[in-house]
DNA sequence: TAGATTGTTAATCGATTAACAATC
DNA sequence: TAGATTGTTAATCGATTAACAATC
């Protein structure tokens, strides 16, 4: 997979969806032009970090005036990719994987759950929150015949984690969002991001141990 | 609260964590001493990181030999702070707060739910996963009379964020886990972490939609 | 002692911020 | 035109890596 540009860092990546975020916000409340002095304040960075992120990508603004709400907020929803609908597909409808159907977050920025597998014959049949759960038996073949959705969400046990993995690989899954602790083995050609709730709760311990801040206010 | 030595970056501290998960694997192993290198290898890193990262601590290795298993993985986890037992409050029982009272990660790594409060007269008095729901109401009083818990997980709907974060203060709460979008507003006297799943899909978009990995392998 | 590996300093690399010319 | 603010370069800052003396 092909590296673009003379090199972005992921962390200017990161705060284009933080830039994003608060220039939905602006546009909700009718505010036409933002100047990268207003926007660093609501997003707490430095407003030459602003306008040297926003120069990775091309030319938003205009000099002396500043961005134009709407325009930056879906030009920057176009470079992310999330100016349209992701489809999602779960496996593991356990505890975490039910919260993960049921979390209005998802579908609020353009994230749908399409498809949810399991194992559990208990579990399998049934419809949570809108979605039939299939047998992950079916999932290659499902997959490969109506490719129902893009990012894989893995929520399955540890034990069963790169097996599940290894399967959507296979079946041409190319992004995997991965809520178990394994660390996944699957080569370059898969996208995989880790979520481990436990990561941030030493930082916490960490902090209240020393007294000293290792936490980050704004969301990673 | 003040700052502990001469600056240590957090990104060290959140590679602590990363140390003593893979030392506590080769303990288990019965390994007794690793080099710098060995260990690098296991965690994906380079070798004079860890030695650096180390250093910021103390001294743990003998020179010629390497590092003593058992010795350094405890003294991360004091440097962590993560050698004890630490107690959860969860706010907040319903999909994702069930789903985090099950989540049995938690309690292997030494965090343990204590008290989960709710205002919904459904579920509050329920048993959950071993804990009693209590209301939300009764939160203060019981932080002030007990203190049965030490950090505060958010797990309410995003309008009551805010105000229930204030409460979880209020009580005496110094450290907040926090799963709602919001952005918490309590000053510098209480640790947050901001959990946001989407800020992970983001990455994945833009890593699908450029063919240019911005994830990264190793849980953060 | 010779070989190995830490602890630490110095060199490199990359990211953030300041400054300012371009220009609306 | 004068004032404002971008886009971009240069200066600063901080983190990573290389190198090596110390030492087991």
């Amino acid at each position: 997979m092909n590296q673009k540009d003379p090199k972005i860092p992921k962390i200017a990546v990161i705060r284009m969806a933080l830039y994003a975020k608060h220039l939905g916000l602006l546009d909700n409340q009718g505010i036409r032009v933002v100047s990268s002095v207003e926007l660093a304040d609501l997003c707490g960075v430095n407003p030459a970090q602003i306008r040297k992120d926003l120069a990775y990508f091309g030319q938003f603004g205009t000099r002396g005036l500043g961005y134009p709400v709407p325009e930056l907020s879906l030009s920057i929803k176009k470079i992310l990719g999330t100016n349209r609908i992701w489809h999602l597909g779960l496996v593991g409808v356990g505890n975490l994987g039910r919260a993960l159907l049921r979390h209005s977050q998802f579908a609020e920025q353009g994230f749908v759950f399409t498809a949810a597998f399991d194992l559990d014959p208990q579990v399998v049949g049934t419809l949570v929150s809108g979605v039939k759960v299939s047998h992950v038996d079916q999932m290659k073949r499902m997959i490969r015949e109506r490719s129902p959705f893009d990012i894989g969400v893995l929520a399955v046990r540890p034990e069963e984690a790169q097996s599940v993995a290894d399967r959507l690989k296979d079946s041409g899954i190319r992004a995997i969002l991965n809520f178990t602790p394994m660390v996944l083995a699957l080569g370059p050609d898969v996208y995989v991001e880790n979520v481990d709730f436990t990561v941030r709760l030493h930082l916490l311990c960490y902090s209240m141990t020393h007294g000293s801040d290792v936490t980050q206010q704004h969301p990673r």
